[in-house]
DNA sequence: CTTCTCACA
DNA sequence: TGTGAGCA
């Protein structure tokens, strides 16, 4: 009986497919002890250890080619750098990860809180929001492609982040569209305060109108004055789970230092 | 069973 | 960076 084995037992050894030892042959990085009569490959245990070697470094993430080059000339200094290198990039793929896995959860948590509901009202506290413009528009111009395209290289990741619509104060004829600014250069800012917010979703553009109607007559209803622009935020995503509608937030900023409406109207 | 080569993801 | 098929 030979001290040496053939490939398929090597293979099967190392839980590895003859296809890859004989790849790795051809890249110049294991090679068998020597071949026998009938030119099949025969391997010893020098061999075995170095195909460990090998997989150890290739799930390490070492390309064939680094393990070839190293063991051409590598020295163990060579051998800590690169697996250093890995583990940077592994670190980096790790964030990678834990920024996607955060990103479906905020899908899903917004999903949960405003999914498929009837329209709700509530004044709510919002942080600053800085938004960088991107362009202007008319009220009644839909959005198509071709504006999209022409506004270049934006932010990436186009509808992972919400679209803001900011329409001008008073008349409601301007909108500009907006996305919010990762860097703090923005050059759209909404303080900090209190805010109408009112959550909706909808089948039809049509419906937009009578959203805005009824939002600026909750307002006058209330004892407070809508002030500012409005912003309407597409929430893009969550139109992943309803083929359907689409799921907006009107927002405006809330001055209680003016009376109400009714208030107002006393006076006079 | 092994070899090699070629095309393919 | 491997895999699968086909051939000898």
């Amino acid at each position: 009986m030979k001290k040496e084995i053939s490939i398929s037992e090597l293979a099967k050894l190392m839980r590895v497919s003859v296809h890859q030892i004989r790849y790795f042959e051809e890249k110049g990085v294991l090679f068998p002890a020597y071949i026998d009569e009938n030119q099949y490959r025969m391997y010893g245990i020098d061999e075995i250890y170095r195909l460990s070697h090998i997989l150890l470094l290739r799930k390490a993430g070492l390309s064939v080619q680094a393990i070839r080059h190293w063991y051409d000339e590598g020295t163990p200094d060579d051998m800590q750098q690169l697996l250093l290198e890995s583990v940077y990039q592994i670190e980096a793929e790790l964030d990678r990860l834990r920024d996607l896995s955060g990103l479906i959860h905020k899908v899903l948590n917004d999903y949960e809180r405003f999914g498929d509901r009837a329209p709700s009202f509530q004044v709510i506290q919002r942080e600053p929001l800085v938004l960088s413009s991107w362009f202007e528009t008319d009220f009644n111009t839909e959005l198509d492609a071709r504006m999209l395209a022409q506004q270049g290289d934006t932010q990436p990741g186009l509808f992972e982040t919400d679209i803001h619509y900011v329409y001008e104060e008073e008349c409601l004829r301007r909108v500009r569209l907006c996305t919010k600014a990762i860097d703090m250069d923005g050059d759209v800012v909404l303080p900090a305060g209190e805010y109408l917010s009112c959550r909706f979703s909808i089948h039809d553009e049509e419906e937009l109108k009578q959203h805005f109607d009824q939002f600026q007559a909750f307002g006058d209803q209330s004892p407070f004055v809508l002030t500012g622009p409005r912003i309407l935020v597409e929430k893009s995503y969550l139109s992943l789970f309803t083929r359907e509608s689409l799921h907006y937030e009107l927002l405006a900023r809330v001055d209680r230092s003016v009376g109400n409406a009714a208030e107002r109207e006393e006076k006079r």
